[in-house]
DNA sequence: GCGTGTGAACCTCTTCACAGCG
DNA sequence: CGCTGTGAAGAGGTTCACACGC
């Protein structure tokens, strides 16, 4: 890395990169181009350069990048080398879409631990996880001092679950509830839109 | 609108702003300000009044902007006004989140009918809908010129339920599946992408 | 010749600062 | 006096075009 700050959006680009490359990867893909990236994630192939050579020159002249190395070398500017322990408050229908279903998918991600205040869904079997009482994310998480906590809780009960997680020293948290939510400095905190993302499709519909 | 070509950066702004908005209704405010939106969705006050000027002139010096009219500004530049005709394509643990619990939530929006392939699903009731048949799509939307589809399939379904939304007339998907689609021009094609959120998380967590 | 890495030009979005109106 | 609307300045991101290495 040249110790330039880098932006949100770069970020998010590395990760479509991730995606493109696990892709390629298993396809048996030696080496991609800029142009590969390019039409896969619908931007042009400056870009794509420019956000690489941000973090080192990981290409070749003539024949591209090496799909092996460089989905190394993003995870490890991403930090998913090692995977987040991750886990999810809240076992109702998205907790258990997470589990479940392809939600995960490409992303190379995975769920250690799935919480619930309901007694009734505590210890029910879920995806080979067994729903824990929100009391015990404590104990859960001791030892993992990086992790990010899914929010997928009933509407209103939101802050209720994120104060635990705080106190339970959470410092990432994703959130499908669109309440707005407190949390301290220092916290990442985001959310996942579906409402924006329809009111997005409804406006550039109409051409 | 004074015929300028508004960025997507900007609209999802709005949706934000009517998400405040609706809020604000509720608890029966009548007028907000731009530090008001500036502390909520955390932006500057002054992004948040180019965002409102580039369609009209909404405010009122010395007070700020009319919840309700305002409101109706953004919902009628949108075109939520009216709200979109919205189905789900996959009755799965992520089409039931969507019709059960918050995820709707303060959007505003409500959705018309879900569809499944599996014939075992079809007909199961789920929060006041019947799972139909996905050979029912077309008879579903006729007369609903535009309208939005929801892809919450099985990984691997994605292509082949997108072909067929295609076929029925669809120029608006938001997909929960991370498979790269193939869609025709014309046809507004968005993401919900978990683990990108989760690798932007991840990236930033370490202070 | 092909594809990367990169300065320079370009463009878009954001912030600043202030005039003007209620 | 408070808050909007807005030109001007500034920052940041994208595209262009080309030199260089394979």
């Amino acid at each position: 890395m040249k110790g330039r700050k880098v932006s949100e959006i770069t970020i998010r680009r590395l990760s479509h990169y991730a995606r493109c490359l696990r892709d390629a990867k298993s396809k048996g893909e030696r080496t991609v181009t800029s142009g590969y990236f390019s039409r896969r994630c619908g931007i042009s192939s400056a870009a794509v350069r420019k956000d690489l050579t941000m973090f080192g020159e990981f290409g070749k002249q003539g024949s591209g990048y090496n799909v092996i190395e460089l989905l190394d070398q993003i995870e490890s500017i991403l930090g998913t080398c090692d995977p987040p322990f991750i886990i999810i408050a809240g076992a109702g229908n998205i907790g258990k879409a997470l589990l479940e279903s392809g939600l995960e998918g490409t992303g190379g991600h995975s769920y250690s631990a799935i919480f619930d205040i309901d007694p009734r869904l505590v210890g029910i079997k879920c995806a080979g996880l067994t729903v824990k009482s929100m009391d015990e994310i404590r104990t859960t998480v001791s030892g993992h001092e990086n992790f990010i906590a899914i929010v997928a809780v009933s509407r209103g009960e939101g802050q209720k679950v994120v104060d635990r997680l705080i106190d339970s020293g959470c410092r990432a948290i994703l959130s499908f509830n669109l309440e707005p939510l407190d949390i301290p400095d220092g916290v990442e905190l985001r959310y996942i839109e579906v409402s924006t993302e329809l009111d997005l499709l409804t406006y550039f519909m109409k051409t």
